[in-house]
DNA sequence: CGGTGTGAATTCATTCACAGCG
DNA sequence: CGCTGTGAATGAATTCACACCG
């Protein structure tokens, strides 16, 4: 039964792992793989596993496993890697900087169109590192740069509306201060942006129809002090160990977690 | 009934953004906040608000609402935030050097207290601003000053070690490129680091007692993709639009908005 | 009256366990 | 026989809806 209707969302988010996984079997030339290795190379056990790929469809055999070439393919086919996304970036700090050079992005369908900012200083820099893969020949190299220095070239925040009319961004990364992102957000949808990467620390408030994803660092670190914390309530709570040396790494014997 | 056993991940989750709103709150002098005001702000609604909030105790007053200040202080204490963190960031790339100089990082207990990499030309650089609190008297300033200087010169990764063993950092932000995670973080672990944030696209495989969290941009963009092409699918199946342009993602002309 | 706190109902996700196919 | 694919069982998170209190 392939389920063409309403893939999880819990399952969508671990396909693109998944599909990290199996590219790199490809690369060692790894022709088929069971659930049992997949999941535990994901991090995941393989009952999950199995039911995550059961919604794109039947596409291992029983009593061998999966075509690790094959599967590959079905999984960026339903993420839409076999698509080109072009990708907006707003905010051109740090980490918009980082964001642009990010090689996990153009390996993967998502080719940067635009960068954008309000700083008068940044507006005109160049951004990243211009590359074109080498064999291919000197005319469609010279375009290629030229494209490429174009779209890596920051421009004023002012230009929004033209950058999205002329280059057709199917998702936008907002990497502004916090203040600038809900007016930014506005214009992105205004111009009919319906996908949003965000990393300022606010609440973006769009439109049902447009989603947003948020990353938040300051949030991921409270989390880890948050259980940190917890486990050192615990730690202090306990009999045993007196752990104030560095070098702990004591292993609890035989651990009481939770 | 005060719950000091076991607030559910998701609630942990949610807890630093409702820290957030409310010190925007708490800023602009506002007193009290009701279920419904907060849930709005935070992107949530009000019910799973106040279900979140009961799991750390019974906070609100019926027919009023929740003491902005004391909520405050009471979801910064669940969460650490209340400690100092130090962290150490390993991987100073473009990523990891926004990291350094991301300002959310300090205004919430977590103290940068060293950077390492590999690269020779990368260690010894010196990494960030250096900032102290205006009205602080010149001895305090200056010793202040040298421990930041010295926090934020780039160590070489042989260093780690040491660096655990002087700065017993509680946190370790991994900045690497994916083929380096793996060993780096061993070396953490090894060191007696037990919460990991993990920028590297790749899954660490970590003993059970050390907690890692991940954040991974391609994945996040992958997630988008796979929304926005299901959308496409979905305007294509429906009536409207001709959209077989290969640029696609022809912009409807003047939103129809949901 | 207005808004919190929370059992009960519901929805969503994970895990179990095994039938059935290659 | 070995491993996939999947119903059924369990568990977690969300939402409903209302009793109860200030």
């Amino acid at each position: 039964m392939g389920a063409r209707r309403g893939i999880p969302d819990a399952t969508v988010a671990r396909l693109p792992v998944y599909h990290r996984v199996l590219t790199a079997l490809q690369e060692q030339r790894v022709a088929t793989v069971s659930s049992e290795e997949l999941a535990t190379e994901s991090g995941v056990n393989s009952a999950k596993l199995r039911k995550d790929l059961s919604y794109l469809g039947s596409y291992g055999t029983r009593g061998v496993g999966y075509d690790v070439e094959f599967l590959v393919y079905q999984i960026a086919r339903e993420l839409g890697l076999t698509h080109d996304w072009p990708v907006v970036i707003v905010g051109i700090g740090n980490l918009g900087r980082a964001l642009a050079n990010y090689g996990g992005f153009a390996s993967r369908g998502f080719r940067v169109v635009g960068l954008l900012d309000s700083d008068d200083t940044t507006v005109g820099q160049q951004v990243g590192h211009v590359v074109v893969d080498v064999g291919i020949d000197p005319a469609t190299a010279r375009a290629a740069l030229g494209a490429q220095a174009m779209s890596r070239t920051v421009r004023h925040l002012n230009e929004l509306e033209d950058l999205v009319i002329a280059s057709k961004p199917a998702i936008a990364v907002i990497a502004t201060p916090a203040k600038a992102a809900q007016d930014v957000c506005d214009r992105l949808v205004g111009a009919g942006l319906k996908s949003i990467l965000n990393f300022a620390p606010v609440v973006l408030s769009v439109p049902s129809d447009v989603e947003v994803r948020k990353v938040d660092l300051a949030t991921e670190l409270q989390i880890l002090a948050f259980h940190e914390q917890r486990r050192n309530r615990e730690a202090q709570a306990s009999p045993t160990q007196v752990d104030l040396t560095n070098e702990e790494t004591v292993l609890v014997p035989s651990g009481g977690k939770l």
